[in-house]
DNA sequence: TTGTACGCGTTATCAA
DNA sequence: TTGATAACGCGTACAA
């Protein structure tokens, strides 16, 4: 053995082939044994079992899936897994797919269109048996190109259906409306909503439904331009709260109602009595921050159970009700009045 | 066409075959326009890349995959993506993953070891170009298996450096030492380490450190079990508090840290002057927390990145330093005196 | 019960 | 500049 040589352990990957030769048998006979398909003799099959373990074969999935047409992967697009919400969603998605026997494929986009279709092409060439879209990038559309190449879709937050492609939309109208109506009547703050550049379709809707209560009831409210980060908020309300004002503000997710909260403790206003504030998407946080912050809660690891069930049944072709609609629920904390 | 026919547009997946003979061409022609390798006439090129467009034809990465050898995935072995810190490392990996034409096949162990041997099959049946792993269910030998299938490891939060694994060790007991030893000298409560049950390596070690620091110093300490829940401790706490001891508290993350201080407060006892507590894995919410709370900051981010850049490297073959450790930062803020 | 041979969609090595 | 053709590692009709 010269000197430079390299010793690496790297043992080649063993093949089917391999196997079927230190057994005696051909790599069909192996085939069945590891599929338990077709019908072999206990003899052999304990023989090629031994070796298999002797030899640490594992067959390669991506033949598998080559032959097989199914790489029994799923796609998963957020935009980040950075948010609490998110999160929540990606690790009901996972208890479901370990279960079922699917891999979590990950696709971020970084709110950005490029990265959305270069996750669109990289979808489809990896062969995924199924995709769960949780992104604003996305359109109907692109989500329509996906089914072109025969790959299943549920999309979340939104109301799509096609052929494969189911949906579960999230209920906040309603809701925001019985809340903001009640403040007419009970409460005596005008309301400001945080609006958030390009922060998605999800809070638009809620903004808008905002606006339109509003209009609906002729009160006057404000719109209010604000980072989607805790600090900047923080700071722009610290800055807002030297004057005094009574207000009810409503912020897209925990981090931004406690940079909001945060801002009126430390200005000396008190809460709820001066500023009231309100969650749009509750996490556990909002229990966990001192004040409590009122939110309107989705339970977003259900919703990542149920896309992955949805998905699943789309892929056998038994998804009976292509939709599946999660509603709101008022949780009032500390935060709010009423 | 017969009524009860299926008319789903499901164009089957279009290959380089057809490609090919809509073009006119060899299939090897095709593969060459794609890759942009060896030499075809502009004439062809265009005519071939026309019908690809025409066509919508994407190449297999299954195929390509199973040709090459390489299948630009690489695995990412995680509890879970429910613990903020361990989001955030996540999305370091992905975002260095994506500038540099990897995808995230994700594998989550649950805390259990069948989960974990589980993962440790699929992996190397996924081809995979690498993996990360941060799970502590995973020990040195479990990653031998990896080198032994020529899978490149990078394992986070341990020091084990084998041919094809490199490492990123986390770096608290320095600062967890002096720490304490501050304490002993300026402060004047005892100290007691939350132990929580089958919690993973890292908090072993710090508790091990929190108690040879003590014994050290010939001081007394407690450990008290704590359940790896808010809730639960929250109460826990607040039944503990019912007796107004002082008492110098250490949790193993800011949900943790953050029931012991909600109960101190809610129990009329002041933080700090009362009540210390301290987080060892501090996230964003250490600082939005009121009060906030001192940790021992590692950015998991940064983690992630710097594990992803390794593993790139140690794919190419031009892994230098198969170590690089991270130290951890005290931050302190009002949850604590020193 | 077992083996042969083909197909899955690419890449890559030769010739032509 | 192109086109056959052999891998890549497996599943699976079909034949034996």
């Amino acid at each position: 053995m010269k000197g430079g040589e390299i010793m690496e352990n790297l043992k080649e990957r063993v093949t089917i082939y391999e196997v079927a030769k230190a057994s005696g048998v051909s790599l069909a006979t192996v085939s069945r044994v590891m599929n338990n398909s077709g019908t072999v003799s206990e003899e052999t099959k304990r023989k090629v079992l031994s070796i298999i373990k002797k030899l640490g074969y594992k067959p390669s999935g991506l033949a598998q899936a080559l032959a097989t047409n199914k790489t029994t992967n799923i796609g998963v697009i957020i935009p980040s897994a950075n948010y609490v919400y998110i999160a929540n969603m990606l690790n009901g998605i996972t208890e479901v797919c370990k279960k079922n026997g699917f891999t979590v494929i990950l696709y971020t986009t970084s709110h950005s269109r490029e990265d959305a279709l270069n996750c669109l092409e990289r979808v489809i060439k990896s062969h995924v048996d199924g995709v769960i879209v949780f992104d604003d990038e996305l359109d109907g559309e692109d989500l329509e190109v996906f089914n072109s190449y025969s790959v299943p879709v549920i999309d979340v937050n939104n109301r799509i259906v096609a052929s494969k492609i189911g949906c579960i939309p999230f209920g906040y109208e309603h809701l925001m409306k019985r809340i903001i109506e009640e403040n007419f009547v009970k409460g005596d703050k005008k309301m400001t909503f945080l609006h958030v550049h390009n922060a998605g379709r999800l809070l638009s809707r809620v903004e808008n439904q905002f606006i339109k209560v509003h209009l609906e009831n002729d009160r006057e409210y404000n719109i209010m331009n604000c980072d989607d980060s805790y600090q900047r908020t923080y700071q722009d309300f610290m800055e807002r709260f030297k004057q005094k004002r009574k207000e009810y503000i409503i912020a897209y997710r925990d981090s931004i109602a406690a940079a909001v909260l945060n801002a009126a403790t430390d200005s000396g206003l008190r809460v709820p009595e001066d500023i009231e504030v309100l969650s749009i998407i509750g996490t556990k946080y909002s229990s966990i921050l001192r004040p409590q912050i009122s939110n309107l809660h989705i339970n977003f690891q259900e919703v990542g159970k149920r896309a992955m069930y949805m998905l699943i049944d789309l892929i056998n072709g038994t998804l009976i009700e292509k939709e599946y609609k999660f509603e709101s629920e008022y949780i009032k904390k500390d935060s709010t009045f009423f």
